[in-house]
DNA sequence: CCCTGATTCGC
DNA sequence: GCGAATCAGG
């Protein structure tokens, strides 16, 4: 399998939309899990919620602790030595002088640093403010000049969006299960600034509530998880 | 154990 | 450029 203009397409919509790289690997077919986080990374686009994060103090630690040269662990697959990461450039601490945290994240129960985390935010100009209580985060969404009348008719009133209809105004919010005939995209105008329109905003753009006030079923984009 | 993404490196 | 092997945290 090679990587298609839609099938790139397919996994930055499903990247960014926030499915994992197993389901977009299932989805896609033919390609592994590994295969979907190699591309992505090589596509520009990381940067999510990952389990391991590259922690300069731990990882020193833990390359301190583990380097014993005496018996290397042996490779059961591999038969060539193959060396990791190297602990190099320490960078300095940068230190954020963020003073309004401290009333902000008094009552807030996961003060997660999150300073390189745009994504999950929830505010919005179209009125899809979801914000949990005491996440005051008052970034203004951009808002670019623009027209009120399109040059061109909008694609989106008399077919459905394909892969090919997409641009910077049309709302790609995935519609059904990528590969399949009826796959389309939301196609409507765009919430200026966000990639979605501004109902599709509200899906995507949510802020995580307290443990216990969850409701009913999280977000998911491109129609859910595939029923097999 | 399972899951996740990150990273490396031979191809 | 690709992705299996591997690492590493949850």
């Amino acid at each position: 399998m090679s990587w298609t203009e839609e099938r790139i397409a397919t996994l930055t919509k499903m990247w960014e939309g926030g499915a994992t790289a197993s389901e977009i690997a299932t989805e896609l077919g033919g390609v592994s899990r590994n295969a979907v986080i190699g591309k992505a990374h090589r596509l520009g686009l990381k940067a999510r919620p990952s389990p391991v994060k590259a922690n300069d103090k731990k990882a020193a630690a833990k390359k301190e602790a583990a380097a014993k040269p005496a018996v290397p662990k042996p490779k059961p697959k591999a038969p060539a030595p193959k060396k990791m990461k190297e602990p190099e450039a320490p960078k300095a601490e940068e230190p954020q002088p963020e003073a309004s945290a401290s009333a902000a994240n008094a009552s807030q129960p996961m003060p997660d640093k999150r300073e390189n985390l745009p994504k999950i935010v929830s505010y919005g100009p179209g009125g899809f403010l979801r914000q949990g209580p005491g996440d005051q985060q008052p970034p203004i969404p951009p808002a670019p000049p623009r027209r009120l009348v399109p040059a061109k008719p909008d694609p989106s009133i008399s077919d459905k969006t394909s892969l090919l209809d997409l641009n910077d105004r049309v709302c790609r919010w995935p519609m059904g299960h990528p590969g399949e005939p009826d796959f389309h995209f939301c196609g409507v105008k765009v919430n200026p600034g966000f990639p979605y329109c501004v109902e599709h905003c509200g899906r995507a753009y949510q802020a995580q509530l307290p443990r216990g006030a969850r409701r009913p079923p999280p977000p998911l984009p491109f129609g859910g998880p595939r029923v097999r």
